[in-house]
DNA sequence: CGGAATCCATCGGGATACTG
DNA sequence: CAGTATCCCGATGGATTCCG
């Protein structure tokens, strides 16, 4: 009898906390929050290359799934401040399991990507 | 004094393990290695809605980063076998801790993102 | 200051067809 | 069976300009 898929995108919760934390940009702006509030400008100084329109984009999303907030203060000139609801500082440990996991592992990786690139240039 | 940036994409572990496993399929495909090794033409009919094109890039990306071994026995017709390396097993409990978060916080993601899809419509 | 809007180059990824 | 090769389109993301 033949295989029916029982594997699907939309099954997998680890696909949908994926779509929500593994965006370019997104962990930085968690880190970046790690702290404490921040501000828009002070946050776009702090990440390296990062693009306002990037920038404003990460942290719509990440508003939109509930895991900061934004608090405007409209005063002249105008402040925004960003900091992590208790549901985004829930994923702080997470974030640090795969940050361990990187730095004991990552050089197995680099080791395996320069073996691979040798066999196959 | 001007801050000056802290935070960067190259600096961060973080971001580098999420190079690593945060495509749209990878997840997918170490999930049907889960179990022990599986043929190409098996994986393809476990994994809805993925092409050959995606399953073969995705496989040779896991491979390039030593997750994935790929056993070729060339035999007529030809079968090839992938499994999971030590390397690649390290990563399951990672993996299901994130699961884990989105089976108790998903729903409030969802929630959330009705909220402010409501506001600003 | 904190964005929004626009333009444009690049890239991921699907469908299809062909090969060892 | 297990791929490779092409074409093609929509999404991603940078640079720039404008607005409250």
């Amino acid at each position: 009898m033949g295989t029916k898929p029982d594997i699907s995108l939309e099954a997998c919760t680890y696909s949908h906390v994926l779509e929500i934390i593994s965006n370019k940009w997104t962990a930085l702006a968690i880190y970046a929050m790690e702290t404490g509030p921040i501000r828009y400008g002070e946050m776009m100084r702090r990440i390296e290359g990062i693009s306002q329109k990037m920038l404003t984009q990460t942290l719509k999303q990440l508003e939109r799934n509930g895991i900061v907030n934004r608090k405007l203060t409209p005063s002249v000139p105008p402040t925004t401040e960003y900091s992590l609801t208790p549901l985004g500082e829930s994923l702080l440990p997470l974030m640090t399991a795969l940050k361990l996991w990187a730095e004991d592992h990552l050089d197995s990786v680099k080791q395996a990507r320069m073996h691979y690139d040798n066999l196959k240039p």
